[in-house]
DNA sequence: TTAATTTTGATCAAAAATAATCAATACTGA
DNA sequence: TCAGTATTGATTATTTTTGATCAAAATTAA
C-alpha cells in the first residue's frame, strides 16, 4: 500500500474514531510503526490532522468551525436536544438548518441519513461536507464571519427559492407572551425565511431561553410545529396552553 | 492501441477500482509497465487522477487533500501568475473569484486590499474570511464536495444579481483555435456568468495549458480582456493575434 | 524531584519503483 | 516509396519507500 492511500485511510479512521494511537494505525494499515510515524507527520504538515504523542487526532476543519466549542456551556443538554431533533429527520428528507449551536450539534446525528441539507451555517458545512450520503445545498450572500454564517436580502432570496419538508431552527428568546425573538435583525429575517418555507417548523432551544425576550420579536408562537427543549416547566406550560407542541429531551 | 484509448480505459479503469497499480493497468491494458507510468505520468499533469509511487489512483481523493496543494505541479509557477494577477486589483474593487487552484493562489496577495470578493470556492472562502479588510459575498447553490465550490443554476442566478469590475477565471484548456474549454460543463456555466457580469476579465493560465483544448468549449478568446500566464511561446504568439492582451508575469 | 517507560527521529540496508537511455517497430507525409 | 518522426518495450542507473535498530527526547510513575 502506498502513502495516499495509506493517507486516505488514516483519515478516514481518524474521522470515526476522533483519534488512534500509532499502533492502532499500523494494525488498521498493515504497516510498521515507523511507516506510520512517516505518514502521520506528513499529514500533520499539510495541516490535516493534529500530531499527538502517541498518535494522533482529528483535526477540526478550524476555519470554518472555530464556534462549536465555544459554545460549551451547557453542552450535554444542547446535545439531548439535538438527538432529538435528529430522530425527527427521515431519509430523503429535505430540511433547512439555521445556524446556532444547538442545532450545530444536529450534525453529529445527522451523519448517517440519506438527506437533502439547505444551511447558511459555515460550520455545518464543514462538519457535513464529508458525507457522502447527504447532499448540502449552500445559501449564498453576504458572509458574516463572526458568526460564520451567511445572511443579507440574497440569502432570504434563495430560501425563498426552495421548499422543505422541515426546518430546524433557534432562538434568542422564547416566552408565551413575545413568541419569537432574536439579538439581531440579520438573523432573524433568515429564520423568519426558513419558517415561511417549510413544512414544519422545529424550533431547538434549551430551557434557560425560555420565558425571555430578547431585541427583535420576529415571528408568533404559532409559527413552531414543535418545541423540542430539556426540561419542563410551568414557563414551557404556559406555551403548551398556547398550543406548542412541546418535546422534551431525555 | 494509442495513448488516447489507454488513457480513455485507464480513468475508466480507475473509476471503478479506486486504486490500481502499474502492473495491474499493464495487465489490463495489455502493455509494457514502462508504457503505462508514461501515460500515468502525462494523465496526472492534466490533473485527471493522482500518480502514487506503485501506480495511481482515482483523483477523488482530493476531497481529503484540500486541494490546494494539488500534485503540486508547478507552484511557484501559479504563485507567480497569482502575484501577477492579484497586482490589478485596486482598493475598493469589486472582484470574481473562480474555484481553480491559480486563483486560489491570488489570496496571499490579495490580503492587504480593502476589497469585496464575490466568491465560489471554499478554500478562497476559508483562506480569506479572517481578513478583515476583504469582505466576502458566498455564491449559493449545490455544494460540489470534491471540488469544494458550489456550482449549479442557483449559483449562476446568484452571479447574474451582481456585478464586479473584475473577474479572476482559470480555465482546462485555451487555443487560438477553440478559445475557453473546461472538463465539466458544471464548471464551465459558472466561469461564463463570471465573464457576463464583470468589467474586466483576467484569465490566469499556466503555460501548460496554452495550445491545448479540453472537453467543453465555452468561451471565444473575445470574452478575455486579459490573459495572465507565465512564460511566452509561439503559441501565446497565436493568441496575441487575435487580440488577447498578454500579461507575462516576471 | 528522579527513575522507568514510551515515543520519537535519525540512520541504514534491502526492496521496489521510477526515469533515462536505446534499439526496434509503427506511423506520417511528401 | 522512403526519410523522418513518434511510440513502444527492454535494460540499466537512480530514486523512493520501507522496516529495523538505537540513541535522544518526552511522558509517566514513583
Amino acid at each position: 500500500m502506498n502513502f495516499q492511500e495509506r493517507k486516505k485511510k488514516i483519515l478516514a479512521a481518524l474521522d470515526q474514531a476522533e483519534s488512534l494511537s500509532v499502533f492502532e494505525l499500523a494494525e488498521i494499515l498493515v504497516a510498521s510503526p515507523a511507516t506510520i510515524r512517516r505518514d502521520l507527520g506528513d499529514i500533520a504538515e499539510e495541516g490535516l490532522l493534529l500530531r499527538t504523542h502517541g498518535g494522533a487526532m482529528k483535526m477540526e476543519n478550524q476555519v470554518l468551525t472555530g464556534f462549536q466549542e465555544k459554545s460549551g456551556v451547557n453542552n450535554s443538554t444542547k446535545e439531548r436536544i439535538a438527538e432529538n431533533a435528529a430522530s425527527c429527520v427521515q431519509d430523503g428528507d429535505i430540511i433547512f438548518l439555521d445556524c446556532g449551536s444547538t442545532v450545530f450539534q444536529m450534525c453529529r446525528f445527522l451523519k448517517k441519513k440519506s438527506i437533502r441539507v439547505i444551511t447558511n451555517s459555515l460550520p455545518i458545512l464543514a462538519e457535513l461536507i464529508d458525507v457522502p450520503s447527504i447532499q448540502i445545498n449552500l445559501i449564498g450572500g453576504e458572509l458574516n464571519k463572526a458568526r460564520k454564517a451567511i445572511h443579507g436580502e440574497k440569502a432570504v432570496q434563495h430560501i425563498n427559492g426552495y421548499h422543505a419538508h422541515k426546518a430546524f431552527i433557534g432562538v434568542d428568546g422564547l416566552s408565551a407572551e413575545n413568541g419569537l425573538t432574536a439579538h439581531s435583525e440579520h438573523e432573524s429575517t433568515i429564520t423568519t425565511a426558513f419558517i415561511r418555507n417549510a413544512g414544519q417548523v422545529m424550533l431547538l432551544c434549551d430551557a434557560s431561553k425560555i420565558g425571555k425576550d430578547s431585541y427583535v420579536k420576529f415571528a408568533e408562537l404559532s409559527a413552531i410545529h414543535t418545541l423540542i427543549t430539556d426540561s419542563d416547566s410551568e414557563k414551557v406550560d404556559a406555551l403548551r396552553q398556547q398550543g406548542v407542541n412541546v418535546e422534551v429531551a431525555e
